[in-house]
Formats: C-alpha cells, structure tokens, sequence
DNA sequence: CAGTCGTTTTGGTAATTTCTGAATGGAGAG
DNA sequence: CTCTCCATTCAGAAATTACCAAAACGACTG
C-alpha cells in the first residue's frame, strides 16, 4: 500500500507544472488529447528519459492511460522508448529539437487531414464535372478551394523539408521574406 | 402544421452535400464544433446568403444551434450578414476568396492560442530566471521553445500580410522557394 | 516456475461538449 | 397597442470523449 514504486518521484518544479498544464489546455484546442499534451510536455523538459509509472505519478493519471498516450505520441513519431541501463523497464524520451517536433508534427496532420482533404475535393470536382447538374457557382467554389488547398500543400511540402539550420537563416531575415518573395513572384 | 416555411427549401447536391460533410468531420479534428463547420462550409458553396431557419433545415440541426454558429462564424469574421429586400430576415454569407478565408483564421487562431502560449512561456523563462532552483536542463526547453514560437509568430505575421496576389506568385515559384530562402539565409 | 513489465481490453463513471426546445425580447405592421 | 415574425438566450438533455481501475495476456528474466 504504502510503498508507490522504486523509482524516485520526479517532483515538478513550479515553472514546469505552468508549463505542462498550459500545454495540456493548447493541446485541448487543437484536437489532440489533454493529458497526450502533458505527457508530451512532461518528457519534454524532462532532463532525462521516463518510465511511464513515473510519469503517471508525476501527472496524477492512471497508468493506462499514461500506456495510450505513449503509444500515441509514438505514433506521431515525437517520443521514442529508450532503455537504462539496469533498468527493465522502457524509458520514454521527446524530441527536444522544437523545429523537428514542428515539422514532424505539421507533416503528420498534413498527412492526416489535409491529404483526406484534398482527396476528397478532387472528388467532389472530379463528380460535378462528369455530372455538371449541380450549381455552376458551388462548383467553382469547390475547384477554388481545391486548387488553394493543393497549392499551400505543395508549399508546405517544401517548406517543411528545409533543416533547421536553413530555417534559423530565414527567422533571421524577418520583415523582408515578404519583400523578397513578393519581387521574384511579380 | 404541414406548412414549413416560407422559403423554398435548399436541396443539397451528393456533391455539396459531401464536401459539408467532410468539412464538418475536419473541423471537429481541429477543434472547431462540427455544426459550426458545417455552416461555413454550406454557406461557403451557396450561390446565395441564406437565412438561418433555411440553415437549419437544410443541415437538419435546431434553429437555435444555428444561431450558434452563426454567431460564432461571425466571431470569426469569416461570416456576415446581409439583407434582402422585401425580406424582414438576417440572411448571412461566409467570405469566397480562400486565401482572405484562411488568412483570418490562421490570423486568430495565433492570437487566441499562440500568444497566450507565448505568454506563460515568458512568464515561465522569467521565474526560472529569478529564481534558478530548477532543473538548468528544463530552462533550456523552456527557453529554447520561447524562441522558435516567438519567430515563427514573426514571420507568420509577415507572411500573413501579403495580399492574396502576392501569395498566387510565391505559389508559383514552387520548388524554388526553399532555394531562393536557403541562399539568402546562408 | 515465479516475478516483472508492458500492453490491451473491459466495464463503468466522470467530465465536457453539443444540441435542443422552451422562453425571452425586440422590431415592424396594422 | 397587439400581433407576427425573427433572433437570441438559457437550462437541461443527449451525445461524445476522457479517464480510471482491474483483469488478462504475452514476453522476458532470473
């Protein structure tokens, strides 16, 4: 009863508590389960890879549902298991590069909704124009929508690839990406 | 009893019928209520502003949920109202141009979720600061994610900026993009 | 084999979100 | 003023989602 677990409480800090429980309020916002976001968060400032017993008593959640959450940050491929020496158990760990977990993260929903996306206003395109019974404005609509759609992919593709050394370059050019874009685009 | 309405009711095509449901299901994946996108979406292809109690009959859902929605698309500043003559009711249209679309709400999404976040992440570096008992590991994560969300905020807030020809240009630059960053970054 | 660990399933509850129907209020017509 | 039409608000129902504890299972280990 009284004895937990044999491994030390990784007791939180204050700032990593605001930071964790203000993670799991964003992650509630952008679809993506409460305590996911935490867990996501907790391995992420972590200093040192978790086993999950430990992050469930860290984040007061069942250790279950400390399992789905794991398995779903695997998923997207920004948490991985890691092993301690003379430690049974898995140890999991974040990515800590914050790029790495945006682009990951981004390509995944990509991959995810905006694809299905796409795939179905083609679709919807491909049927009203085989079938041209509908409104001729919806459809013009819909094709808008698609070609937009198609293009900000295509972009994103793009974009998405550069290595984050590239990137910093960029963030370091701030108030003329505009500029330059906008002369090579006329 | 067996009257319904005074307006025709809006016979949805398969196709229209189709995209308002897919655009629905996404909205949901990006926390946005599946009411709500639905709206927009229907709103979006209608050829015409419509009243709200032909909304709801349309989609099937309470007129008051409607009200909702629309309420809340209007919160959004993609949706507004427009009168009618020789009609007493409120008849809405969402905006067409989905550049203009996409632009405002990524615009509020920012400053209703990124911001804030940016905020705590302020507040957090700070405290850590002041008061460096915690792990120096974790106030490197904190730190480091500060910054890469404080220059992505930048530049999203440039990028946001170009008018919608502007972006019609950069997508046309596709696969050199990244080139033309990456040389003036380096 | 017995013990540890991780995952999965199950059955149930709690919490949150969404939706509705019944008010409420207001503006214009007569 | 009264009646009608319309929009909005709100309490609670309904539905969905999140969460937990317990159990069952398999893999692996000493």
């Amino acid at each position: 009863m009284s004895v937990q677990t044999k491994t030390a409480h990784y007791p939180l800090t204050p700032v990593a508590q605001k930071f964790i429980l203000h993670w799991g309020e964003m992650g509630t916002r952008w679809g993506i389960n409460r305590t996911v976001a935490q867990v996501h968060a907790l391995l992420f400032v972590s200093p040192r890879p978790l086993p999950a017993d430990e992050i469930a008593e860290t984040l007061a959640v069942a250790r279950s549902n400390v399992s789905t959450s794991l398995r779903e940050l695997q998923g997207w491929r920004i948490v991985r298991v890691v092993h301690v020496l003379g430690d049974r158990r898995d140890h999991f760990e974040s990515i800590k590069d914050v790029w790495e977990i945006f682009r990951i993260v981004s390509e995944e929903r990509k991959r995810r909704e905006i694809d299905p996306t796409l795939r179905v206003l083609d679709e919807c395109v491909q049927e009203v124009k085989t079938n041209p019974q509908g409104d001729p404005y919806t459809r013009e609509r819909l094709t808008d929508m698609r070609e937009f759609l198609n293009a900000m992919s295509g972009l994103f593709d793009e974009a998405i690839r550069m290595p984050a050394g590239a990137l910093k370059g960029v963030l370091k050019l701030r108030g003329k990406v505009v500029t330059m874009l906008g002369k090579k685009a006329v």
